[in-house]
DNA sequence: ATAGATTACTCAAACGTTTACGGTACGATT
DNA sequence: AATCGTACCGTAAACGTTTGAGTAATCTAT
């Protein structure tokens, strides 16, 4: 069960163990012939390199902190596992850590990841801004986020543009014929919230209909959120034609509680999404939403962080993503 | 931008950095009195204690390796979520590898980690036994998987019992009064997969009726390979008035099918699923399903594994926990 | 044949910790 | 006052690797 090393190899092939450390990494200070002897060796001692102490020397460890709010929402999940695929190609292991939507929490895994020695940290971020204590933090360590312009973190990120998101969203609405829609969104201190929040009320502004907001007291855009939000909401007597959701989630968590209220999607009221997460495709869901592009995003985020890793003193980049409307069938058009 | 060391607390304090390190560490062989003085001086110099080279000497790095065929899958990303959220609570950091239904890529991320210096690895399984070359790796590190009694490696998993389960569903489609089920079930090379149809095929014995199964190619549990099997399987005369599937995921793309196809459930034809994923509770979907205790699996599995971490010569364990039947409104009785 | 260049290897330091061992100082015990 | 014990801290080795400097052998050019 001792694990054989360096040292283990070169006595078996008579050289010294700095030989064998190039024979596997892959030097030219060697002759071919003595780097198959030695390969050849390593396969049948099974000897494993030990990247724990590769890192120690190298003062890299090819290993990234991903922070992220929630594994239980697919668009999170989804994008979870398309950084994942596309670092491990790049050479690269992900250390994953959920925050739970809870800022502290996040803080201190952030500093835990430091203590870890990664190379680098995407983070996606609760929100709950300001973020003082943070900048000590990516200070540290080469980060991106991913989310829309963090407030005193103008660089390195890589977003949808959830402005404009949401006002394609609400102009569609209203090219429905839709007058009275309800914004219904997660509490709003993080920046994308509040940028989502923007594009609706900016666009409110602009067709001339007066904005109707209603954000939960949680940050969390989960569908319990939304399930128990809205059924206070429909509980009481409201005069909107249409809801339009910061995320997917909290409105398969609408729709649910509209289900329950005997209220019907899209003949009672229309419903809007943000996301697009794949569950929103379903016949049964089929949720008229803003496509988020998550693959471009976190292959995005990655070079990008894999750049600044390269090179501390590159720019800071910033993606901001054109965000599209997928049509559906959760809302109609009024008359 | 250089991280500050031992050595430079040392520097500072004035003491030897064998000191620091017993401040920090927590060690008893240090006065109260330095120890206040030391992480003071700690603190304002920022210093982290580098996670690495504490690693290297101490032979283990808190470090757990998952791999996880998918995180598109609910079941699986929930999981995935727990186990993350208690590993880290027990002081270890998880390194999440996608093995998206790669046999190759599984066994590769293995050793992938094993050269990480993991302490331990939760594997799920994507099937597609015998697993000889496993053996090899599960030797060099403690291993634990989710999945119930893989073939050539009878202990250290933990389970829902995949067999009951699925006699549990057959019974009560059969108590419904439907004689002519559907096993629609992923490819069933893995254990898994093979006792949840041996579950379906006992009953259809016990209860003398005669067994019906489609098999898809893929071991994937997707919506997509469901949407599509079941695309072929609608189109062409058939006269089951049920339908059993071997995961949600399989049973959501079905329903997706049927309601393309115009076949109603549950009016034309029942559907049950296995996983009780948390869509399946949404009134759109409302899938009758087996429910896998997945927070208690994941505490199950980690303590199993944490176990086995601190005495790799404790009797190797296995946990199979009782699947229970979650009844909703996908399956109605017949007459 | 000899100097210089090139190749293929060895030596040893370094990365930042932990920890067994040794040593010093001081209080307590006789 | 001599001895012992204890508490505290310093010294140095060790973990397994990478890599620059050094060295011996071989080759090229003169």
């Amino acid at each position: 069960m001792a694990p054989v090393t360096l040292k283990d190899v070169a006595k078996v092939a008579g050289v010294s163990y700095a030989t064998v450390s190039r024979a596997v990494s892959g030097s030219p200070e060697i002759s071919e012939q003595t780097r198959r002897r030695i390969l050849k060796i390593c396969k049948e001692m099974g000897y494993t390199p030990n990247s724990i102490a590769r890192s120690m020397v190298k003062r890299c460890t090819n290993i990234l902190g991903l922070i992220v709010p929630s594994l239980n929402n697919p668009f999170m999940s989804e994008l979870t596992a398309d950084l994942e695929i596309y670092a491990r190609r790049r050479g690269y292991n992900l250390m994953v850590c959920n925050s739970s939507y809870d800022h502290d929490l996040e803080l201190e895994v952030f500093s835990l990841l430091i203590g870890r020695q990664v190379d680098g940290v995407i983070m996606i971020p609760v929100g709950h801004e300001p973020y003082e204590s943070l900048s000590a933090l990516t200070a540290q360590v080469p980060t991106v986020f991913i989310s829309e312009n963090m407030q005193d973190y103008p660089e390195n990120y890589v977003s949808v543009d959830n402005y404009r998101g949401m006002q394609i969203a609400a102009e569609y609405l209203y090219s429905l014929g839709h007058r009275e829609i309800l914004y219904f969104g997660a509490r709003s201190d993080s920046k994308t919230h509040e940028l989502r929040l923007g594009g609706y009320l900016s666009s409110c502004e602009k067709l001339g209909i007066t904005p109707h907001v209603l954000r939960s007291s949680y940050s969390r855009s989960s569908r319990e959120v939304g399930y128990t939000l809205a059924g206070e909401y429909f509980s009481k007597p409201h005069s909107e034609t249409a809801i339009l959701c910061s995320a997917d989630m909290l409105a398969i968590g609408v729709k649910q509680a509209a289900y329950e209220a005997g209220i019907r999607i899209p003949k009672d009221i229309s419903l809007m999404g943000f996301d697009n997460i794949s569950f929103s495709a379903l016949p049964e869901i089929d949720l008229t939403t803003i496509n988020q592009p998550t693959q471009q995003m976190a292959t995005s985020a990655l070079d990008m962080l894999l750049d600044h890793i390269r090179d501390p003193e590159a720019e800071t980049g910033r993606l901001i993503l054109p965000p599209s409307l997928i049509e559906r069938k959760s809302c109609r058009p009024l008359k």
